[in-house]
DNA sequence: GCAACTGTATTAGTCGAATAATACGCTTTT
DNA sequence: AAAAGCGTATTATTCGACTAATACAGTTGC
């Protein structure tokens, strides 16, 4: 079961848009994983005090991806095959990181600098 | 005079807001200096597509934060003090690199991983 | 002085995100 | 079979970002 302990709205992008990342920044890491079951949207919604049809959007999209199988009754499941992974990955890694380094070099950072940065603030986080 | 020429809005986040992250990241960078003039009002909505309120709502923002002066008439102006510089930068290195990482760690990267990987998609943005 | 710019203000309307309240049908459990 | 929980669907409302149109006041330059 993905409990959803360390999920926290930010506030900076739709609520039902950070489900979707949670998700799939978990399945990249591996916290994700295929057949894992996913609360029921009334009880998702009751633990982060949001309203229920905010999660079944989120749900909505995610079976749109075919990350996950709901049916009425039963609850809803991730599907993860070994090629939906990899594509995820290409796909956070791609977006996440080049919209991070657009913003570093518009700081007038240089590559090395940036790195260290990195490295600078990775306990912190 | 701040041109506005890399100026790119994504949609992911407001317009106004857009704007304010250009200028502090450009005042950081060194592209954007104390007493540079801003375009006015009109011209930099027609430039960027945009309504002039939503430009004017940016204007205020900045202003808000004593980061420019505006005069009718003329047009407006960055005030930049070097205290104010070290602030943005902090404020900037903070919240945007301490954001990334946390994305990063999510996805099961390292340090070292998150490093090379910042390397890696260095020239393609 | 007057035209052509500036910044500033007000009001109304559109659109999407999110909330709210229900209702219906399916599956599991007892 | 019945209850409880599940996914699903519908409609209405609130709120903020954004658009739109317009008006007014100050500065600059001819």
């Amino acid at each position: 079961m993905i409990t959803f302990d360390d999920f926290k709205a930010d506030g900076k992008l739709p609520v039902y848009q950070q489900i979707l990342d949670y998700i799939k920044r978990g399945a990249v890491a591996g916290t994700v994983a295929d057949g894992d079951e996913l609360p029921s949207r009334r009880v998702l919604s009751a633990r982060l005090g949001i309203n229920p049809n905010t999660v079944q959007k989120a749900f909505a999209l995610l079976e749109e991806a075919g990350l996950i199988e709901s049916r009425a009754g039963s609850g809803s499941v991730m599907t993860l095959s070994a090629e939906k992974l990899e594509q995820l990955k290409a796909e956070l890694l791609e977006e996440e990181v080049l919209g991070m380094v657009r913003v570093l070099k518009q700081t007038g950072l240089d590559a090395d600098g940036a790195a260290d940065l990195i490295r600078k603030y990775w306990e912190e986080a």
